[in-house]
DNA sequence: GTCTATAAAGAGATAGAC
DNA sequence: GTCTATCTCTTTATAGAC
């Protein structure tokens, strides 16, 4: 039912920009991620409840009482911890999007063969999308709110980063004939983000569908599924048979957390 | 008509009316899809733009208004012909999400090769998505709100069914040898239908992220990139060379809009 | 079948007491 | 830092004139 309703009174608001400060609180230190520690815990705390019902019903549908009640203190008194509602999902995504964007650029540059570099992506995707799962459920579905508003223009920004890093990966390898000649790059590299960035959102909630089994996989099995899935795609067919070189490039895709 | 494009189909001038029928509107009869048969064209042309701003907006972002708008009328005088803005979306999804159903069934349990099945499923599915994509990109986004409303309970069933259909036709193949037996079915279905569910959705709004180029692409691109990606990653490494049998599926494919 | 007008409820956000 | 109380606006939906 809560449809439009940000833009209330644009008066104040908060344009936000790319909000990189901490507004209200004694600024106990910098902020971190949803389950953060160095924040004020009552900033962190609140965020985390956020997190979760923009992730379960999608931040429109989400009202600033449900988070409210979730941390047992009345609506209004989230206002001296944020401006907005609109600013609890900047301090949500900015973070996780940006680090992703780092990273995966940290990586695509890495001195290894364009083959190694994939796999080191693809840890690094899946191991990110999954310890940080729901953070990465609103990048994922609240995406044409991010296309719609200015003030996230930085999210669409890291991402195409992102995909770019993905993209000159996936060229090398072709270009290295690591990688099938013959494959559309665009659909390839559309197809294999989607599929890893929506893994963990899917098989969290969808596991119903298919089968009466909780769907619990532990993140080496999910792992090992995908590098084998995309590599089998990809691969010339003359390097089919050969090994997935996982162990190598563990170590690559785990310097994380930067 | 059929073998177009995914990409651009940015505002049409025209509606972009439902595929297939070129209506010759006779005075006060049928027209479209949806809803049994005799619906006025009034009806039709309001649940026409409804599904362009649930599709475009969401469902809970879009506003009565808005709609009314669209069709230059007042608010108001919706509720003429619909009882609820949640009945516009039954509307919306409901056919479209059983007769995928029922053809996704239907070739399940055609007499062929579980291969030739999975080629069809596949034609099948990238062709409705791309025919229907404003439909099954509110399937897709709003699969939350389905899932949670008890009214729209069908709309997980039907889901469900047709994702066993198609868990019957890989398990099947693996039965058989024509799929390797060492992938994950559960994860691979998983990632498999979300694949093409996602796909004309996706490919029409995250152009940009990769590319500057505009994502046209053909049909027939499309569905070879899916086929070969799909069939690379699950067949037998021995059959692997085989080639993609896929104008042998095209007519098992293509007695959709039963 | 559409309009005018509005009800009823709920949303995000604010002000000031404590 | 939270509560009380409320403001303002928007939402879905309704009633009745035409």
């Amino acid at each position: 039912m809560a449809a439009n309703v940000m833009g209330r009174r644009k008066r104040d608001a908060r344009p936000a920009g790319v909000p990189g400060s901490d507004p209200s609180p004694a600024a106990g230190k910098s902020r971190e991620k949803a389950a953060g520690s160095t924040m004020s815990s009552r900033r962190a705390r609140i965020l985390e409840v956020a997190t979760q019902r923009f992730a379960d019903l999608g931040f429109e549908a989400t009202t600033v009482r449900q988070i409210a009640e979730d941390v047992s203190i009345l609506s209004g008194s989230l206002y001296h911890h944020f401006a907005t509602k609109e600013e609890m999902l900047h301090e949500i995504v900015r973070d996780a999007v940006t680090k992703m964007r780092d990273n995966t650029v940290r990586v695509a540059r890495a001195p290894l063969d364009a083959e190694h570099r994939l796999v080191a992506l693809i840890l690094l995707d899946l191991g990110e999308v999954t310890r940080n799962q729901r953070v990465h459920a609103i990048l994922t579905n609240e995406r044409r709110l991010f296309r719609q508003k200015d003030e996230f223009a930085y999210v669409v920004k890291a991402k195409k980063e992102t995909y770019q890093a993905w993209k000159s990966v996936v060229q090398e390898g072709i270009d290295t004939h690591l990688f099938r000649a013959d494959i559309d790059i665009f659909l390839a590299i559309l197809t294999i983000i989607r599929m890893l960035n929506t893994a963990a959102d899917w098989y969290r909630n969808d596991d119903a569908y298919v089968s009466g089994k909780a769907g619990v996989y532990t993140l080496d099995e999910v792992i090992d599924f995908h590098l084998q899935f995309i590599l089998s795609a990809i691969r010339t067919p003359a390097r089919m048979a050969e090994p997935v070189p996982r162990e190598a490039c563990q170590e690559l895709a785990s310097f994380l957390d930067g």
